[in-house]
DNA sequence: CATGAATGAGCTTTCATTCAT
DNA sequence: CATGAATGAAAGCTCATTCAT
């Protein structure tokens, strides 16, 4: 009853390291580029309106290819999103901080989210696609879950710091701190389209990504100082 | 995409008000299932998901109703979102807020925008579907745009009122505060099914909702006010 | 969860007999089309082989008008499952035998049948089909199994009749009876094509026919006669 | 439809003894296993419904490998076609009768084919496959039709050898006679689901079985006796 | 006013088969 | 010898929409 009449590929990491072959590396490279345009089409078409035919158009390969490779259009899809659950965390892992300055590392915590946000509006289309259909896609995908903790880890260790040095109050949650950041870089990017419709004005702007991104800097730590020297934080 | 294939009767605002006689009341009827029907299908399947095969047979009705009464699945979903908006727009009209109790007033915008989101699925899911469809039909539609102002005047006014009274930092921007609330609330509601993944506890069980719009509330007045009496905000 | 987005025109038999349409008459006659075609079609291809696209074409319709009328392929092989039985019931109630005369009566049946299934390859060809699906979609239909009782009632009137008057043996039961013919006569028809190359001549001959109805004919009555007068029988 | 897509190993009668090595050990034991799921898919899902993946699937095997031995899906519906008729043959030949006792050899002649029937099922669905599709394969197979004539020769013999005791009627054609034992046994197998839909009863019941069986080898008796023993036979 | 019938493009998926190492 | 990769046709089915009374 299993779905696949025809062998699939043992997908992802091999097992003992053979030198690839021409053949293997072009396999290879006809389902990454497959990969990556499924999440480029699903980003700006949703599950639904992303066909498996334009996938392939975009790709530059075949609708059979998919199935070859993936198995079904849903599976592509619980690909897709592990592909940018799997970048995100890679990203993060490069973002190096010193607990020894929470306040600097916390600002670019905020920083770099609100600048991946921006520069891979396809993380936010896909996560919006999945919570169409429920998380249904996620709740099956082991590696996605494995992804989880790091931000938050982090986030975790310069609480504490900051409030060993005194500088934070203690007791707050980084997980409810990661939210806030995440909520305030994510709506911005999501939301672009009806809320610059809403507001009447062009949140794509430079100036209105760098003052948002300034207020909620500026909220974040509020949220976090034990003490608010008045002028230098309001005017960050 | 033209839209007369029949003579449609006169969607929308009335002329002259007469007393409508029972077949006109009766197209009324069937009208309104339609975009209940609509909203539903939509919040839950997105625009491309969701049939008008689907929608008729929820609102009870024929698929032909909906060209007959909107015209095309396109026009189908700009009166449905025109219609959540309204919602949103009339249940904001009606919280009377006093601007001489700024605190107090900001604390039940929180409230009751976190509510909203939580009690109308379907608003944030329809915006999610709009988004991902660039704006394209919100930017088209008249109606839509009106309701934009209300909200954030009202938060304006609260932030006027509690800088005269020194409660308040003074210079802050209605616009951004009002986000920085609609994010939080917004993308808690919208993101709850791959969130709850992520970090492994479900976001919709009472205690976390609780938990959630305190640690809001928190952070909002601490970025509004212009002094924190330690103990009590940070104890909220 | 019903298939159906489109509400289908109400199959079978109307309630209030109104007069129909011109519209009305034109949608009888493509359904009866398609399902002519169909019984066409899988009983040249089965059910596997016989693709609706195929059915289509021979209908001179869509092969839209097919899930529209029927709803899915294998809800029309059901349809043309229970009109074959339909028709074999109606040729069947339209042969009038005569109880008083057994012999006659049992001849005429067996040569009913044998030319049944030699002017009905369909019959003969769509019940292997559904053989091979194992009996899945005749067990879920209610009206094939109306169809079943009348013809060994039959049968079995006959056999009483004819032991009643001495001629038959007692006790003999109709369905093994009906078996016996339905065996000879189904078998020859459905295997004609491997018999034909296994016994090297052709079945089809109008010879090879007659003969083997004539040893049908012998052999059954053979095992019914109370007596067997020597010559009389032996050379129908 | 050309079929030397790569030099084939030499499939089917290998000429010159030579004694196998390994390789060739291995590779005739994928054969084989190939045609065996071959003969298993095609019964169970026709022709048409049974997919070379399926059978590649079935055989632990690839489908490559069905195209390396046996050229094409068709050739490989032959081969399978050809098997079955070889092991029929090889049981029928196992059959040894005695023609001094024509009447014992007749009853195992009909006990034998009714128990072949039943025991393989795969059998009676691969010839229905065949004849759905008029005989196109078999009329091309040489080997099949060497298989022929062992069966009515022996029928002949015995036939002949009771006329000879007087206990038969002389005359009877053998074929016939065959005819009408395949005919029982082949059609109570082939239709035994639309059947026990129809008759409202188990035809796999064991009762059943033996009941039918009892019927036909009386009837067939009364068919080929001279004489009837009224008691005997009539209650076999 | 209202609604069954019709329509064709498009969907996801499976098929048998061939290519290239 | 063996097998992963590729291929395009065709399958069953759903879609939004229009026709015609």
């Amino acid at each position: 009853m299993s779905r696949s009449t025809t062998a699939r590929p043992a997908a992802g990491r091999a097992g003992p390291q053979r030198k690839p072959g021409v053949r293997e590396r072009a396999a290879r490279a006809t389902r990454e580029s497959l990969l990556r345009a499924a999440i480029k089409v699903f980003a700006r078409h949703g599950l639904d309106g992303g066909s498996v035919g334009r996938i392939a158009a975009v790709a530059g390969s075949y609708e059979r290819m998919i199935y070859y490779y993936f198995g079904s259009k849903e599976a592509l899809f619980v690909a897709a999103l592990e592909e940018i659950y799997r970048r995100f965390n890679e990203a993060e892992a490069r973002l190096h901080l010193d607990p020894a300055q929470p306040v600097e590392s916390l600002r670019a915590v905020v920083h770099f989210m609100f600048g991946y946000y921006r520069r891979h509006p396809e993380f936010v289309a896909l996560l919006n696609s999945e919570n169409l259909h429920r998380g249904r896609h996620i709740r099956k995908s082991r590696r996605a879950r494995e992804y989880s903790s790091a931000a938050i880890g982090i986030l975790d260790e310069l609480l504490r710091s900051g409030a060993a040095q005194g500088l934070f109050r203690p007791g707050l949650s980084a997980r409810d701190l990661y939210l806030l950041i995440a909520a305030a870089g994510y709506f911005y990017q999501s939301n672009r389209f009806t809320l610059s419709a809403f507001l009447g004005e062009n949140l794509e702007a430079p100036e209105a990504i760098a003052r948002w991104e300034a207020f909620v800097q500026d909220s974040v730590l509020r949220t976090v100082l034990a003490v608010l020297p008045a002028r230098e934080v309001a005017s960050a």
